[in-house]
DNA sequence: GGTGAAAATGACAACGGTGTCATTTCGGAG
DNA sequence: CTCCGAAATGACACCGTTGTCATTTTCACC
């Protein structure tokens, strides 16, 4: 056995008991000397991290999530991973949990309500110190368990007045009404919407229509949304309605589709065709002209996402429970007509 | 207590061994019922089956990871979710893993490699059953604590010749050849390049380099790449070379901005400035004019490192440990010359 | 020096499953 | 009817850590 040594690596692990031995403290200080090191004195502390590092011995939070019920870990679900929209929100959300010294774990429920349901299940066996989901819960089973299960839940990107737990969203409806008024209050007439099929678009849609008191041309999209879709949105709604003059989409993405076929078709944008988007991407301030958006700050989604199961984690109470992250128009070239007095 | 009946329900939640008594047969044959149904009979799944539902059991899979070694848990690591590029691979490792029973555990990196090795301990703490990291691991003590960990690793969105483990890539030294080749081969003369500072970037930029023979124009900005950062690199491109004609991007995002600044300087595309991005975003193919791009499956990258781990789970051994899923230069209008005439 | 409270440490059991090996049941062959 | 192997079930210990309670040590103060 020329290679004894290199092969003594390969013993099993070291386990905390090793770290004690090593450290000529029992096992129990060796643990709280790394998990709660306010009970030890200063100078086992220093020896038990040493003999960490002389072992490379590596926790087990599985076994340490077990006893504790402390699994140090969120569950996170989303439509799909590949919405822009909530990428900020997850983005935020992972890093303040590491912060913390949770992470996330992450599931992908794919805009359907039973595999959501499914997922949440095989969620909540890894005993999640917190669930944040993106949208509410929509299964009214899963919904039950969730508030059986005592884990904290935060729903997020939407706004109810009576959250399965918590909440940090905004009002779909108001974003509806308040593109349909602004749209209104710049002149355009013959108003259109380009929209996924997703329930939180749906709600815009909602309040875009109630606002307005009467039905528009719609062009209805399977979510997630794409450039194509967007043009072939746009190809429709002309159909529905030759003159219109502006179109309200459930995204920037669609927005962005919209305007490279309306381009494509020769119309001038806003001239004829104004548009708005949804999200506050990036991009939208660089297209030309530039894309009028309805911003929402998905980081802070995320941050209060976090912050609010953090609070429950610490045995806080949390004060607000259901917060309103609201939204703002941001206006750009997309929607101000050059001329006004083609109206 | 007039509501004591759903009082009942705040009672701890049940655990394998109350569904066993409800359904009358012993712990271990209701855990088999649940995990290894091919050892029981027919008859006692159903019941036990039964037992669950009537108990609302939701398995502890902490403690049935500690005993087994089996967490059904793959860490995950990206520089930052919000780089786009790793999306498609992202959503695919999560669904092909997910299909197979196994949660992701997402970690951003964020381009730092102490960062890196200390989510890398973070994450075997939680044992997980395997480890994909998008990149390769830098840190030669995080390699080596892998290795020794024994936990099944797949580097992805690189080529390599000795990965710690496994490897899902390309070379992105060939991909920087192939554009620096294809620019040339287009009647490009005077060729630049806009980079992101991360490590992959750096390594297309050297295969551009080496396969030109000569130093080039060159813009660094620091990832994650923006559309800002495109214009930005665009204007110090062309204070180093005004006569500049054509510029290698290290992403479709930086590819937009480089355009967008060039369009607001007057310059036609590809007439006056020729632009090759990196990444087949779907934008890319919409652009006015359309982007030339370097392809690359990701999605691809993300099922096949989910079936090398998924593989190495099974027991099975792997064939073919380093896979090369090569990329495809997309030629669009920004790179065609519509009058080579002026060359 | 004695006293008491706080700080530091330790012993033991337990968290909720599954691996392992032992035992029982069952069905078909002789 | 007996016997044997496979199928089905069961008993027990154990995975690696932490909660709880008990014990020892330390130290300020009278």
């Amino acid at each position: 056995m020329h290679d004894q040594n290199s092969n003594a690596f390969h013993l099993k692990p070291a386990r905390l008991r090793e770290v004690a031995e090593a450290a000529g403290v029992s096992l129990i200080t060796a643990s709280r000397a790394l998990s709660n090191p306010s009970l030890v004195s200063e100078a086992t502390i220093a020896r038990v991290q040493q003999a960490v590092a002389l072992t490379g011995y590596i926790p087990n939070l599985l076994a340490g999530g077990l006893k504790s019920k402390r699994s140090l870990m969120v569950a996170g679900l989303v439509p799909a991973i590949s919405v822009a929209q909530f990428l900020p929100t997850v983005e935020a959300l992972t890093s303040a949990l590491d912060a913390a010294g949770y992470q996330l774990i992450l599931g992908q429920s794919g805009y359907d309500h039973a595999r959501e349901e499914a997922l949440l299940n095989t969620m909540m066996s890894r005993r999640p110190d917190g669930i944040v989901v993106t949208g509410l819960v929509h299964s009214p089973a899963a919904r039950e368990r969730l508030s059986r299960s005592g884990i904290p839940l935060v729903e997020t990107w939407d706004l109810n007045d009576r959250p399965a737990d918590m909440l940090v969203g905004f009002s779909h409806q108001k974003v509806g009404g308040a593109v349909a008024e602004y749209l209104r209050s710049k002149g355009w007439k013959k108003l259109g919407i380009a929209t996924g099929d997703d329930h939180r678009a749906m709600l815009r849609r909602e309040g875009f229509v109630t606002t307005l008191g009467h039905d528009v041309p719609t062009a209805i999209v399977p979510a997630p949304s794409s450039i194509a879709l967007g043009r072939r949105a746009l190809t429709e709604l002309l159909t529905q309605e030759p003159r219109l003059q502006a179109v309200c989409c459930s995204s920037d993405t669609l927005a962005q589709g919209v305007q490279i076929e309306a381009q494509s078709r020769g119309l001038r944008i806003p001239h004829d065709l104004a548009i708005c988007g949804f999200g506050g991407a990036e991009f939208a301030a660089h297209m030309q002209p530039s894309l009028t958006t309805v911003q929402i700050d998905g980081a802070e989604i995320g941050r209060l996402a976090a912050g609010l199961i953090l609070q429950r984690c610490r045995g806080e109470k949390v004060e607000h429970p259901i917060i309103d992250v609201g939204f703002q128009i941001v206006e750009r070239h997309s929607t101000v007509a050059p001329d006004p007095a083609h109206l």
